[in-house]
DNA sequence: GCTCGTGCCATTGTATACAATGATGTTATA
DNA sequence: TATAACATCATTGTATACAATGGCACGAGC
């Protein structure tokens, strides 16, 4: 281990790769989720050298790989700017999940090749869910988490590679709108019985069900972010305005 | 300066993108493509550069992009590799589509936005391969080209970018193998049957229809690539011994 | 004969520099 | 005042150069 000398100002330990590319990439990820850039905002190239201190090809890589992910528009002649929230695309992701989660939990019904302890496991953390009160200050960030590996570890059960690669994707380009999905005690209660849906399912192997239940959570999922888009450019236009 | 003798004779001109990046990049994935570099041949970047008369700086950017569409292996400290046909790969690759197009077709099915037009052209276009004949040596490049468009224009009727995205890396992934997916006339006359089933389907707008006979389409030419996989690796461990 | 250390080399990451392209802003003229 | 030509700047693509890391082979020592 060599100690980092060099950093920003911001001196945050990153967690990232070894290289200074795939750093800048993580840092630049961090701040456009957590909105800390703002939808719409320049990203320069030389302006990021300057904040990170690095010359203008890690930022560069960091950057078109951002691109791919969607995080960031780059428009031809005039740089790179940090994504706009934008409803149709959101709602697009949201179907392509679907797409892929649908075939998911149908191959695993199908083929009842789920791990037990896996169901288990799921079952516990669940099941408590279903009696949350309203005024139950749950820790956001864990039920998000939660959430992800319930839909994740599906994928993973599954061992699909390139699904389970085009998820993570998908989840990278949804997280900073999927912060606002589990809002209240109420979606908290319908998330886990959803959930739980989906595990009874796959447990009496009944894909047609576990199609329906699966679809039901994303739908809902999807509306909430819908809701939850809007809410979010609202703040940002008045913010600018 | 090192003179380095490598000579490619190729001096065709690349129709490819503007900058130097994008044509390395078109240049190598039609060579990986057509197998004229073959599996498990080694690409270093100063041999590259070289070839193209390039510096490192576009070879990399090309190399990278054709690592992520997975046409190469990037192998940490020795160099990037071309990518050796992987069967199991290729079946997951071939699950993905089948759960993205699953999706499709049975969203549109739903829907019923599937322009009347399109539907006839496809029609008019498949119907008559129902009765090609066994010495019927048909363009087979044309015909991978229209089961592309069959599928692909089913994705992009849906009009999600996402999907027709995936669905394209998809393809250019599995392209170097679906070459041998419509080998023979018995074949080609099923593929024929089951694009019209689908189209029925849609058009009478059942979905479970719609689902079963893709269903069927897919796994039929994953069937069939398998053992073309198997029959290119076994020549490319001939060639080799 | 086997194992371990060392030095060389290929790969990789990064920095700096230069050319070209397209956008923007300014000024001069009608 | 409006428009057109021009100057300037930001972005982008590319080249060359240097540092660092890890692998591999060769040779020395046990």
């Amino acid at each position: 281990m060599k100690g980092v000398a060099v950093e920003n100002g911001a001196s945050e330990a990153v967690g990232g790769g070894s290289n200074l590319s795939h750093r800048i990439e993580t840092l630049l990820r961090e701040r456009i989720l957590k909105w800390s850039y703002p939808p719409g905002l320049h990203l320069g190239e030389i302006a990021l050298c300057a904040e990170f201190k690095a010359s203008r090809i890690p930022v560069r890589e960091a950057l078109r790989i951002l691109a791919e992910q969607g995080l960031v528009d780059k428009v031809p002649n005039q740089g790179c700017f940090v994504k706009q929230p934008d409803v149709e695309e959101t709602q697009q992701l949201y179907d392509m999940r679907l797409a892929l989660e649908l075939f998911v939990v149908e191959s695993l019904a199908s083929a009842g090749s789920l791990s037990l302890d896996w169901l288990k496991e799921q079952r516990v953390y669940w099941e408590p869910l279903l009696a949350v009160k309203a005024d139950d200050t749950a820790d956001r960030d864990a039920l998000v988490d939660a959430d992800t590996l319930f839909h994740f570890g599906l994928a993973e059960a599954l061992g699909n590679q390139p699904i389970c690669n085009a998820l993570r994707d998908i989840n990278a380009r949804l997280r900073f709108v999927r912060l606002a999905a589990i809002t209240n005690a109420h979606r908290i209660q319908e998330t886990a019985g959803e959930h739980l849906a989906v595990l009874d399912a796959l447990e009496k192997r009944d894909a047609e069900a576990a199609r329906r239940s699966l679809r039901q959570n994303i739908n809902h999922s999807r509306n909430k972010v819908e809701l939850a888009i809007g809410r979010a450019l609202m703040s940002v236009h008045k913010k600018r305005g």
